[in-house]
DNA sequence: AGAGGTTCTCGGGCGC
DNA sequence: TGCGCCCGAGAACCTC
């Protein structure tokens, strides 16, 4: 579900309810979230007593950090943080909690029990998979349109599945991809290696302004995601395709339509972005 | 009933 | 042949 804006958006509401608490004692009800260190046990012992000094982000995992560690957290589809009092219930997508030395806990809940958690020494957590072998970030400095050119020449790949790469370029989804094709005019279908410099330039600027337009916004909600306060995001507004199948082309008036590309449902203007080679 | 905001693994196909 | 890369399919899980 949360795609870099959402993950962004997440990242500071969860940086702003748990800096500089201790954890006390943490609970896990689906171990199969936690995936490193193998033993859910030495997860747990390691945070015991650690004060959470941080809350980082890269493409779309968040990062906690406490005096030793660096919990790498990925969301997936569903997966949520919330602090609550400890006297409040947890409902059964409750999987993981963080119990503070004050009367508050940071739970994670995910629905689809997709998300994972890796726990590394500070320090190691670039080194180790997931994090390893990721794309630049989308606002830094070595993402360019000359490195975009040079990474989409070499494959054969449609350029819906080649963007959506996290090794190609971070934070990208199935929201924030269908949202930069159209407003560059490129069909999600288009080999990747047959795009032109000039097309090429466009979709580099659409990428960047396309995922800091929605950060400002808070990210989309299409269906459930909230950030950890608990808000909706409000970018969903300001979506040119992505849920709009049959609805009219913002810039051309005629119906958008919905396929399937690389496994994913694709939405997309057959007149504003056309299939040509 | 099947798709859903994700990503990892696996296996087929191809080229050297 | 064998290996490595590239790419697509399927899997992980639950809700509506």
């Amino acid at each position: 579900m949360p795609e870099l804006p959402e993950v962004e958006t997440v990242r500071k509401t969860l940086k702003s309810l748990v800096l500089n608490k201790t954890i006390d004692n943490i609970s896990v009800f689906w171990p199969n979230i936690i995936k490193n260190p193998a033993e859910v046990e030495q997860f747990i012992d390691a945070l015991k007593g650690e004060t959470i000094v941080d809350v980082g982000r890269r493409g779309k995992f968040l990062i906690i950090y406490t005096d030793k560690y660096a919990l790498v957290s990925h969301l997936r589809m569903e997966g949520k943080y919330g602090l609550y009092p400890k006297s409040e219930p947890f409902d059964k997508h409750t999987h993981v909690i963080f119990r503070f030395t004050d009367d508050s806990e940071l739970r994670y809940r995910d629905v689809r029990k997709f998300g994972t958690m890796h726990l590394y020494m500070k320090g190691e957590e670039f080194e180790k998979r997931p994090l390893l072998d990721l794309g630049p970030e989308p606002f830094a400095e070595d993402f360019t349109a000359a490195y975009l050119q040079a990474k989409l020449k070499t494959t054969n790949r449609k350029i819906k599945p080649a963007l959506l790469d996290q090794k190609l370029l971070v934070g990208l989804g199935n929201i924030y991809v269908d949202e930069a094709l159209f407003r560059a005019g490129i069909h999600p279908e288009r080999i990747a290696s047959s795009l032109k410099k000039k097309e090429i330039d466009l979709l580099h600027r659409e990428i960047v302004a396309t995922l800091s337009e929605a950060v400002e916004k808070g990210g989309s909600t299409i269906r459930t995601y909230v950030n950890s306060q608990g808000e909706i995001g409000m970018f969903q507004l300001e979506l040119f395709v992505y849920g709009r199948k049959g609805e009219e082309c913002k810039k051309c008036g005629r119906p958008l339509v919905k396929t399937t590309v690389g496994g994913r449902g694709t939405h997309f203007c057959p007149k504003c972005q056309k299939l040509k080679k």
